[in-house]
DNA sequence: TGTACATCAGTGAACGCGCGTTCACTGATGTAC
DNA sequence: TGTACATCAGTGAACGCGCGTTCACTGATGTAC
């Protein structure tokens, strides 16, 4: 049982974060900072110092975060789509991301847009930033177990190729072609290179209706690995 | 002719825009200081002042450098491979993008990365953003002008797109198909999606070879426009 | 059950830093007569 | 060609700001006997 301090400091602790994500959601990753965070729940500054290290292990914090509510996001899609066609899940789990996406523009340019300088993400961010990938690749393992993929195009892996998608296909367990593999990896950098464009104002000018464009984009990638 | 005044005027703006690009490369976007550059090249901060308006205003001169840069590569090697077939010129400018994006982290991360909080690129800054996407079309238009082309891959573009791709279509002066614009579009996408991926350490641990995925994506994508 | 001690959260002051921008100024360069 | 004035680059000091982090401290909560 918790005592009551253990309970108290979990408490401020999730105060603390959810401070620091609201700043995070107005002044971007570069403008979070631990004074104002401390100034915003009432803290002196120093008192931030109990719970987080240093600025940069708030940082952490903030992008498992994002991590797992992204993942969250994505599995639910996944999961609540058991049953219907591969192709239909696939679309879901995509518009399930791009609507989380577009919800938390700053949280998503945390984990997927320019690196904070002089910070390396600890190795306790990958389980949380592996989620939404995995919940995509279900989908084609998924579709897979029902019966071999049939990519629609003509891949050729190079040589140089084999061992990364040998390690990748041990790691995500996905038992398809090297074709379905490196289209699985081609559809999953498309559509984040998709949201990126969009989220960071790259199509302006270009494009207006940018959810038809990522539908589209993510049934075609979608087709194109036999889904 | 230009007095010496003038003259001197020229250099030292160009001397200013150096070295803020110099330190654009080791500390990021976000680490680029007027002071610092001032120092750097024996000035006093408020002599900067003489040349650039406000920070905002040097950073604008560094997003236009960084474009222009990228643009007159692609340019380049768009224009070295004519005559070659399309498919190896696609590759030989998607491969120029990638040597330069290597080469230049952090104007990449400029121009292509999580925007900078509270900067507005103003409009300027449009005319050399598009080179190299018009370097990478310039590829297909010529394709396009020796034959139809046939897209690989089934694609269906909803009714709504049809007023972007009219726009884009008049704009970038490319006679094709719908689907042949939509799949230049993902190709485009695609091919910074994947760099960001890769610049942005994304791919950590998934992917080893970058060039060779970077070259299978590409040539995968060119040939699925039907290149 | 009560007491003595250890642990821990939070305080407030301070350190040392760098930043963008303004302003009144000096002195050199350019221009009109 | 020389002089008087206007333009402009660069100086140095200052303003006002916010930041991350440290440290000695007080007082409350928890623990061992």
């Amino acid at each position: 049982m918790p005592t009551a301090r253990e309970r108290a400091r979990d408490q401020i602790t999730a105060e603390i974060v959810a401070e620091a994500r609201k700043q995070l959601a107005v002044h971007g990753a570069a403008g979070l900072s631990l004074r104002a965070v401390a100034r915003e729940i009432g803290m002196v500054s120093s008192a931030v110092y109990r719970y987080f290290a240093s600025r940069d292990e708030l940082l952490t914090a903030l992008i498992i975060d994002a991590y797992d509510s992204l993942g969250a996001v994505a599995e639910e899609a996944a999961g609540g789509s058991e049953g219907q066609p591969p192709l239909d899940r696939w679309v879901a789990v995509a518009t399930a991301i791009r609507s989380w996406a577009l919800q938390h523009r700053n949280e998503y340019a945390l984990v997927y847009g320019t690196p904070v300088p002089g910070y390396e993400a600890p190795s306790d961010t990958t389980p949380s930033g592996t989620r939404v990938s995995f919940a995509l690749i279900g989908v084609v393992r998924d579709a897979a177990g029902a019966g071999p993929l049939t990519p629609r195009i003509d891949v050729r892996p190079p040589a140089s190729l084999e061992a990364d998608l040998a390690v990748l296909r041990e790691r995500v367990d996905l038992d398809v072609a090297d074709e379905v593999v490196i289209l699985t990896l081609l559809a999953w950098t498309q559509l984040f290179g998709l949201l990126s464009f969009e989220l960071f104002s790259q199509t302006r000018g270009v494009v207006t209706d940018h959810e038809a464009l990522y539908r589209t984009a993510v049934t075609t990638m979608g087709r194109t690995i036999g889904l």
